[in-house]
Order: structure tokens, then C-alpha cells, then sequence
DNA sequence: CCGATTCTGGACGAGACAGTCAAGAATAGG
DNA sequence: CCTATTCTTGACTGTCTCGTCCAGAATCGG
């Protein structure tokens, strides 16, 4: 019933967040997310709604993006949970350092521009972060049963931290620190965790 | 020779930050800049030039605004270096935890929004950002002397790393965490750093 | 007091932008 | 094959916004 869609609504909603990404949200032309997107603005507009509507859209499909890729990389054994957290932790800290356009995270970005002005956008930053310094809190705990976290501290606390530590190094690389000074942040932070 | 400026620069920078603040820089308009500060649109381009300049404007001066006020806050003699850090440190998160307006730090609100695109601010972010440290830097090594601090932590690690707890602080704050939380983080990294 | 100079205010123009719409293309069901 | 329905395209509209411009006001040196 009816002509069928032409376009995948996945891959329309990627280009479209780096459209968002890249510029952000005030500064984003849907005339260039159509053409970024090989669409018309008709079916833009048709499939998406309005422009807000359409970040709000690529906005959370990234968050959800970014917490399952959390917990790829931190969910597992006991055993392993003290590396998993340690090699994240760089991780992040390596991706910033070597994010040459400074482009930083969408989560930051967008949570910074729109939070204030849209309850919608200040929402799913407040689940993302939530949902992440549950999963990093977890791996402490996991960490903490293994015998490579002292057992008295406490996990919620640490994975605050942590988690504060990697929005501040996600900031400070949007500055434009060193890549250096920023592993260094990451190997400091990981250094102070109480070991047993 | 010639007609005197019928306003104060300084206030009119105040205002004019405030627009900027409170909107970002693509969102904010030149009209309404005009209708708050109560000038003409011909006084505001004659005496800063376009939007660009004006915003560059604001944002080297509440930059230096704001490394004067942690110098205020961290410069003193060894002896009370490390409660200064730690109230500093704990008043950053409580400033952030009762700007009931999510309204964050100009600082962190224009990088995210510019410094991609613009040389210019992240030259100002990298420098303000780069200030910063130094001069928790120095209250480390203060609180070192006063033996307050183990002799031998690195005090420039130890300060990036508080660079970017307090920067990720601002960052949660933005995304709506709790003024508790906020807290718990500050007083977990303080807990953190090495006594002697 | 006068003329040169600088500041002021707001009307104006040019361009950019979000969102709409109508005409045509493609498809599923009958 | 036909028709109802949905999708697509891109031209169009109305609004918004930056930056300019100019006529007049204020000020200073002479």
C-alpha cells in the first residue's frame, strides 16, 4: 500500500548526527543534512519532523550508542574487570588525544548548547551519564571481588569519580591539551584507585 | 576631539557575556544583544566590530575573569595551601550544583560550540585551561612544603588530573546530576590525593 | 562660538534559513 | 492493468538576522 521507503533510516541518521556533531546544533543547515543525506527535505521532513525533532532523534540513537559501547568494553568476569577498567580509561583518554579535529563527543556537545534551553536533551544526558557510571561501578565492584580494588572503598563513589575524570579529559581535549598530559591525567587517576 | 562613548565597555562586555552565556554563540542575536545592552547596532559594530569579534571579545575576558578568581581563591602562603585547594575544589562543585539554570561555564559552553572551528577560542581554552593548572600546580607544591601533600607525588600530575575532575564536574552539572553526587565527586578526588 | 570629528540610533537591504506544498514517481493490493 | 496510497523532489514562501548606512547629536580644539 503504498511506495516504499528509498532510503535506510539507520544510515540517514548517522550522516545526519555527523552533520550535528560537526557543527552543532544551532549551526546546522538542513539544507546541508539533505544534501549530506542524498534526500529531499520533503522526505526529511516527512519521515523525521521538524529540525529539533531530528536531533532529538540522532541524539539519543548516539547515546544508546555510546552505553552499549561502555559496557562492550567493561562488562565481563571478575577477573578481568581491573584491566577492563584500566585499558577503557586509556582508551578514552587516547581517542580524545587523537581526535586531531577536536571534534570531542556529540554527548558533551550537545549536552553544553542544548541542555539548559531543552528538558528533552538534559534528560538523556542525565540517563547517559547514569547509565555509564553504573556500568563503571559494576566493574569496581567486579574489580573489588577479584581482589584488585580494596574491598572497603566504595564503588559508586570511585565510578563518580571516574567518570567525572573522563568527561574532564573529554573537555580538556576540546581545549586542546597534549595528548600527552591527557593520558597523563588518565594514568594519575588510575594510579590513585585504592589498590589492596 | 569628537563625541565621548556614552557607555561604560566594561559593562556593556558584561552584558553582552551574559547573551552569549545564556544562548551560545550561534543562537544568540546581534539584535538582542543591542536591545540589552540599550545600544544602537551602529554603536556595538563601530566599537567591536562584527558578532565574531565581539564574542572573541567576551570570551578572552571572562577567560582571564576567571583565572584571576582561582588565583584569588589558590595564592597565599604554603601554610594554608592545601585547605585552599580544598575548599576551592569544593566550591567549584557547589557552584555547579546550585546553578539551578544548568546555565554551566562560559569556558566550557563556547569550546564545545567553537573550538572546532575556531583558532582562536581554542588558542584562549588551551591557554585559560593551561593558567589553570599552574596555579593548582603551585598550591600542590605549596601544600607539599607545608607537608600536607607526600613529598613525592608530582604535583603537575596531581594538578591535571584536578583540572579535569573539576572540568568534568561542569560537565555532569550541565547534563542535570545531582548537587550530592557533584559533591561526592569532589570530596572523592580530594580523599584521593596522597596524604603524607 | 565654530568646524571637524566621533558617536548614536534605527531604518534598510541582501542573503540565509526552516518549513510547506504540489506535481510526479513508485508500490501494494485487487 | 488500475487505483489508492505513500514517498520523493525541489521550488517557493515568509521570516529572521547580520551588517551597513546615513542623518543627526554630542564633544573637543581652536
Amino acid at each position: 500500500m503504498g511506495r516504499t521507503r528509498g532510503f535506510d533510516e539507520g544510515e540517514v541518521l548517522r550522516v545526519t548526527r555527523d552533520q550535528f556533531w560537526s557543527t552543532g546544533y544551532a549551526a546546522a543547515r538542513v539544507d546541508d543534512i539533505a544534501a549530506a543525506t542524498g534526500l529531499g527535505k520533503g522526505s526529511l521532513y516527512g519521515a523525521f519532523g521538524d529540525k529539533h525533532q531530528l536531533f532529538l532523534r540522532t541524539f539519543d540513537d548516539h547515546c544508546a550508542g555510546l552505553i552499549e559501547a561502555v559496557l562492550r568494553a567493561l562488562d565481563g568476569p571478575d577477573a578481568g574487570a581491573y584491566e577492563r577498567l584500566r585499558a577503557h580509561v586509556m582508551a578514552v583518554a587516547n581517542a580524545t588525544a587523537s581526535d586531531v579535529r577536536l571534534r570531542g563527543c556529540l554527548l558533551a556537545k550537545g549536552t553544553a548548547e542544548l541542555s539548559e534551553r531543552d528538558p528533552a536533551v538534559a534528560a538523556t544526558a542525565r540517563r547517559t551519564f547514569a547509565a555509564i557510571e553504573e556500568l563503571i561501578s559494576s566493574c569496581i565492584a567486579g574489580a573489588q571481588r577479584a581482589g584488585d580494588i580494596r574491598q572497603d572503598a566504595d564503588p559508586t563513589r570511585l565510578a563518580g569519580l571516574l567518570l567525572a575524570v573522563l568527561r574532564g579529559i573529554e573537555a580538556l581535549g576540546k581545549g586542546g591539551s597534549s595528548p600527552d598530559s591527557l593520558r597523563a591525567i588518565a594514568e594519575t587517576a588510575l594510579a590513585l584507585l585504592p589498590l589492596p
